[in-house]
DNA sequence: GTAGGGTTAG
């Protein structure tokens, strides 16, 4: 054996002060060799040995040495194996080795406890947590440095499960009770219990709590904070979106050589990333010397929050590049980013990793796979995911409501809130959103009230902008305007604001009431004078009525103030190339062609009964020049080169930026029967799916 | 020998 292996192997044997002694698997594997050869498998030093594979975490090699021990093996012996255990989740053996262990009468020493207390927390076991507790009590060991600090652990993670469950100690104590009990009691501290109270304050919403003991903890002694400290309290600074206070953390990071840290440097990512900063995201990123799969988790998830999709992409394929293994929580960070851009055949492709990957129940996933397929069109795919998610909590529910309300899929929507109600899931603010909007979408006026005065009466949710403005614009477009206007005069807890203003607006125009939307536009103005969609909408409800001159008026008004008016847009997914087409827009290559396809399906249509609606043009000027301007709408040249650049039977799946004009619905239902295609448009608020001459909107929309 | 921290969905 050489020299530095002898020198090893008395460095361990003497018990070095030096805890993390670092020993390689070889070393290990050598050392056991050696005493087997020199003092045979029977010699005490073997456990000695067993203790390096456990920590060195050898499952095998640890099992095949405690099997050799001879019986009944001491507890240190017992109190590695089930270390191994429960470091490879083997929870249930941990508990049967204890179990065993004690039915051979070997006493329990103090280095049992740790492992089995973390067994018993990530089996979300409180019974075996407290009855583990009982145990060190009785053998007064509960006040051992580590065993206490597992016991805050255990009963940190526990506290909004105990609540629930009702299990605690005493009843009416919470985990975070126990959790100062413990503490309290505690003869020494060191940074691991202040750490651990401090990130068991932190995880439960407890802010002023965590904030407190990072102060208590610098006063005590010479406990300073250190990078777990750090990164558990910058997470709160991420929730209260609080920069300059995240910016300080950053500041003594970076002053005691924390910066490098990947677990700071995730929770600094995702700090700037809450508060909008995502440079500073990017540079945290950046200098980590060693990025792990949540250093990449954290920057695809800031990016795809902060509305950066495809750089949010492009961080995941370079994750996969420099071969990091995804988890699941990459695929919920991403798959969002599909759903925003409609990527649909990337989200598929996603989506056949997920499988592969085993990775399909994971609920976050799953409710990001609902969201995808129903926001890039395909709502049945979203559907069969929906049906297949074992546990549907509330965010998956939300998802496959808000899905059917896009689609126009309203009584579906309904009846999918009313399942959810039934399967004890509690509606949160966004499951209102959605069930309001699928009435909104349907016309169901009635359902709405009923939804709408239930929110605050049996849920105890204050009615937020988004539902106000779902009801404004479900009354307003059902026509009932003056019943709208009073609604939105006498809201609750929230000032209206221009765009809930702006729906009764449309509603005005769509209801053609002229002297209403005057009234309606004085008020938004007064909250909000450079909405320029209003201006265009007033122009628009002036145009229709035919005063040229008040529209003229409000269009000179509207240039000497500088705004513009959102230019119309389409695009369509052709193979893998997305085409764009703004109105009258002749700069694509196909433009002949698209352009020649339109004359003639315009004259089929007319031989079907197609009358123009030149009423959706809304300048002065003569009947050629509106029906040219209807004919080149951004929709038309997007489908028109859909459908001579497909094959033929393909679905037609055109995206818009802002409603389809009314004439151009119209034409589309004849253009589906002509060409015999499904062509589904998704404006800005919802889905058309048109089909043999009808739209799945019911024309309410 | 035994204890603590970061990322995710509507």
């Amino acid at each position: 054996m050489s020299n530095s292996t002898q020198h090893t192997i008395s460095k361990i044997l003497r018990k070095t002060p030096n805890k993390t002694l670092s020993v390689s698997t070889r070393q290990a594997k050598q050392l056991h060799a050696h005493i087997v050869k020199t003092k045979g498998t029977l010699h005490s030093d073997n456990i000695l040995v067993l203790s390096l594979y456990s920590n060195l975490n050898l499952l095998q090699h640890s099992l095949h040495l405690f099997n050799s021990l001879p019986s009944p093996p001491p507890p240190l012996a017992w109190s590695s194996i089930i270390k191994c255990y429960t470091s490879h989740s083997l929870l249930h053996l941990s508990f049967s080795s204890f179990n065993s262990m004690r039915s051979l009468s070997v006493p329990p020493n103090r280095h049992v406890f740790p492992s089995l207390l973390k067994a018993s927390t990530l089996l979300k076991h409180h019974k075996l947590a407290h009855s583990l507790h009982a145990c060190t009590v009785r053998l007064g060991l509960d006040s051992d440095l580590y065993i206490a600090n597992a016991l805050i652990n255990t009963y940190a993670k526990f506290h909004n499960a105990g609540k629930v469950f009702d299990v605690f100690p005493k009843r009416g104590e919470s985990g975070i009770d126990c959790v100062k009990k413990v503490f309290d009691m505690m003869p020494v501290r060191d940074v691991v219990s202040w750490n651990t109270v401090i990130a068991g304050f932190a995880q439960n919403g407890m802010y002023v709590e965590a904030l407190d003991m990072v102060r208590e903890m610098g006063k005590n002694g010479k406990l300073k904070p250190d990078s777990f400290t750090l990164s558990s309290i910058l997470p709160i600074f991420a929730e209260h979106v609080d920069v300059n206070k995240g910016k300080e953390i950053h500041g003594y990071a970076v002053r005691n050589g924390f910066d490098g840290d990947v677990f700071i440097g995730s929770s600094l990512i995702d700090m700037y990333a809450k508060c909008n900063r995502l440079e500073c995201s990017l540079r945290a990123f950046y200098i980590l010397p060693r990025k792990d799969a949540i250093s990449w988790n954290s920057i695809i998830a800031g990016c795809v929050q902060n509305g950066e999709f495809d750089r949010g992409l492009g961080f995941f394929r370079r994750m996969l590049k420099e071969n990091v293994k995804p988890m699941a929580v990459s695929f919920s960070s991403v798959i969002p980013a599909c759903a925003h851009l409609t990527a649909l055949s990337l989200g598929r492709q996603l989506h056949g990793c997920i499988v592969r990957l085993g990775f399909d129940d994971n609920e976050f996933i799953a409710s990001s796979l609902v969201d995808m397929y129903a926001k890039c069109g395909n709502i049945k795919m979203a559907r069969y995911v929906f049906d297949r998610i074992d546990k549907r909590d509330m965010v998956a529910w939300t998802a496959i409501i808000m899905g059917c309300a896009m689609h126009g899929h309203a009584l579906d929507a309904v009846s999918l809130f009313e399942n959810m109600l039934e399967d004890g899931v509690r509606p949160c603010y966004v499951a209102f959103m959605a069930v309001l909007t699928a009435c909104s979408h349907a016309g169901l006026v009635d359902e709405g009230w009923r939804y709408f005065n239930s929110m605050e009466r049996d849920f105890g949710i204050a009615p937020g902008l988004e539902h106000y403005a779902a009801v404004a614009d479900l009354l307003g477009r059902a026509g009932r305007l003056e019943e709208a206007y009073d609604f939105i005069s006498n809201m609750r807890g929230v000032q209206p604001t221009g765009s809930v203003w702006s729906i009764l607006l449309a509603a005005c125009r769509a209801h053609k009431s002229v002297e209403l939307a005057e009234k309606v536009l004085d008020k938004l103005l007064s909250v909000d004078s450079e909405n320029m969609g209003a201006y265009v909408l007033m122009s628009n409800i002036y145009s229709a009525a035919q005063r040229w001159k008040d529209a003229a008026r409000l269009r000179i008004h509207m240039r000497k103030k500088g705004l513009k008016k959102t230019p119309a847009c389409s695009w369509i997914e052709v193979g893998n190339q997305v085409h764009t087409f703004m109105a009258g827009d002749k700069s694509h290559p196909y433009y002949d062609k698209i352009n020649k396809a339109l004359d003639v399906l315009l004259e089929q249509m007319e031989k079907e009964g197609y009358v123009i609606d030149t009423n959706q043009v809304l300048h002065d000027v003569d009947e050629e020049l509106k029906r040219e301007l209807l004919h080149n709408h951004s929709e038309r040249l997007a489908i028109a080169y859909g459908i001579i650049s497909t094959t033929a039977g393909t679905t037609i799946r055109v995206i818009k930026n802002i409603r389809v004009c009314a004439d151009c619905h119209t034409a589309i239902k004849f253009i589906t029967k002509i060409v015999g295609r499904e062509i589904t448009v998704r404006d800005n608020s919802r889905f058309h799916h048109f089909k043999n001459g009808s739209c799945s909107c019911g024309d309410y929309w």
